[in-house]
DNA sequence: GGCGCTTATTTGCATATGCAAATACCACTT
DNA sequence: AAGTGGTATTTGCATATGCAAATAAGCGCC
C-alpha cells in the first residue's frame, strides 16, 4: 500500500467540515495525487490533524466510499480506489472488454499510426492548436474475426507520458491510455451516420449503410487527452441500459 | 401537503437500523404509496415510532435525500420528490422540453391512434399477452415547425387508468403518461438504422438516410406500462453527455 | 386588510461516548 | 514450517446532547 502524506489534507472552510473533509480529499484523488491503492489516513489520524470529531471525518469518509472514490476495510484501512472500467450503457470505455463480455474473441489491428502535427481537419474536429503535437491512430477491432468498431483516435503528446515509446503491439490505445494516463473529465457524443466508402470498406459493410457514432474527448484538468471516434455498423450494435426514475438501478 | 399514515413506516430487522429506515421509506415511495408531495413523517415522529435515536432517522432521510428521492426543508418538512423529468444523456423523457430547452418552438401531430388487440409483431417486441388491451399511438414531434422525431407507441391499457378517455390533443402522450402513470423500471436500446419508405416520408428525409432509433420499454412493479420507438434524423441530432471517472459530474 | 415582529417547529451540523465486528499481525505451540 | 489463538487496530453503528439556521404560523399594530 502507497503511504500518504498526511499534511495533504488541507480544509478550506466554506461550508459544513464534513463536506470540506469530503472535497479536500475528492481532490486529492482526482487530481491524481493520491493515485489509486494509496492509503488514506485512519479515521483518528484526520481527526486529529483536522481537529474534527471521528463520527465528522467519518460521516466525509463514508460518504466518498459510497460514491466510489474510496475503499474501506475494517482493521486493513481505507485506500483510493481504482477507477471502475465501465460504468452505465455508454461508459464503455474498453472495447475488448466489451467484446469479452459478448462470449467472442477479441482481437485489434492497428491500421496505422503518424506521429507530429495534427492534420487541419483534425485540429478542428479535436479542439486542438495547430502546433501541439499528437500522435494519430485508426484501429480496427474485431469480434470473432468479424469488423466491431473502427476506432480513429488522437493523443495529445503532452499529456501523455510515454506515449512516443509505446507502439500499440500488446495493448489497443484505449485500454493504454486507461492505464497510462489520467482524465477528470469526459464528454460524449451519440449520432447516426452513413458509413463512407472507405470506412465501409474497413468494416465490410455497405457504403452508406447507418452506424452508430460514438465521439468522445477526454480532458485531465482542462488539457485534452485524447479524443476518439468509434464507428459500429448500426445492424450489429445495440446500447442497451437500464435505470429508474430516480436515476437508481 | 398530502398526509401520511405514521405507521406505514415498517422496519424488516435486516441490516442496520439506518438502512432500514431508508430501504422502509425508499420502498413506500418507488411503489406509489406516497406519491410525490407526499409528507414524510417528521424526524422526531419517526423516531419514536420507530425507537430510534433522531441521529439514526436523520441519516436515512439525508441519504433519501441525496438519492433525491425526497426533498426536505427546515421547518416546513420533508416531502416525496417529483421524479426528475430529465436527468442524464439518455434519459430524455419529455421531447417538449428537450424542444424547448434547444431554444425552439414545439408541435406535435398525432398521426393515428387505435384501441384494442396488439399487432402481432407489436406483441412480440413488446413481450405483451395477445389478449391484453392496447392503445397504439403515432406521433410526429416537431421543432420550429421541422420534422424532429417520429414516435411509435404502445400503451398497456391496463396498468393506466383514464386511457380510453385521453385523446392527447393537448399533450403529447409521453409526457401524459408521466403525469398519470407510475413507472418503476425501464430499459432503452439506442442503434442505428435507415429510414424506410413511409418514415422517410413523414420525417422529410431520403428513403434509407442513417436515423438513431431509441428504443424504451417501461414497467411498474414488473407489469409493463408503455414501449416506445423514437425515430431521429441522425444528421440532425446529437446525445451529448458529460461525466467524470467516477460516475460524477 | 396588510405589515412587521416573535415564536415554535423542523432540519442541519458537530461532538462525545460506547460497543461491535472484522481482521492483520504477532507470539506461541506443535 | 505450519497451524493456532490472542491482541491491537480500524471501521461500523447507534445513542444522547446541544446549538444553529431556516421559516411557517400566529399575533399585534397600524
Amino acid at each position: 500500500m502507497i503511504e500518504t502524506r498526511l499534511d495533504a489534507v488541507k480544509l478550506d472552510g466554506a461550508g459544513p467540515v464534513y463536506d470540506q473533509i469530503r472535497r479536500a480529499i475528492r481532490d486529492l484523488v482526482v487530481s491524481g495525487e493520491w493515485p489509486p491503492g494509496t492509503g488514506v489516513p485512519p479515521e483518528h489520524a484526520l481527526m486529529e490533524q483536522l481537529g474534527a470529531s471521528r463520527m465528522t471525518v467519518h460521516r466525509a469518509l463514508v460518504q466518498l466510499a459510497r460514491e466510489g472514490l474510496i475503499v474501506r476495510r475494517r482493521r486493513s484501512g481505507t485506500i483510493v480506489a481504482s477507477p471502475p472500467a465501465s460504468h452505465a450503457m455508454l461508459d464503455i470505455l474498453s472495447i475488448p472488454e466489451e467484446v469479452e463480455q459478448l462470449g467472442q474473441v477479441y482481437a485489434y489491428d492497428v491500421l496505422s499510426r503518424s506521429d507530429g502535427r495534427p492534420a487541419p481537419e483534425v485540429v478542428e474536429r479535436f479542439g486542438l492548436k495547430r502546433s501541439d503535437k499528437v500522435a494519430h491512430l485508426v484501429v480496427l477491432h474485431r469480434a470473432d474475426g468479424m469488423p466491431h468498431v473502427l476506432e480513429e483516435r488522437v493523443i495529445h503528446a503532452a499529456t501523455v507520458p510515454g506515449l512516443a515509446e509505446e507502439d500499440f503491439a500488446e495493448t489497443p490505445p484505449g485500454d493504454w491510455l486507461l492505464k497510462h494516463s489520467l482524465w477528470s473529465q469526459a464528454e460524449h457524443a451519440i449520432s447516426a451516420i452513413g458509413a463512407g466508402a472507405e470506412e465501409a470498406d474497413l468494416l465490410s459493410i455497405a457504403i452508406g449503410e447507418p452506424c452508430l457514432l460514438v465521439e468522445r474527448r477526454t480532458w485531465n484538468q482542462s488539457k485534452p487527452v485524447t479524443a476518439v471516434r468509434l464507428l459500429y455498423p448500426g445492424s450489429r450494435h445495440r446500447f442497451v441500459g437500464r435505470f429508474g426514475p430516480y436515476g437508481q438501478v
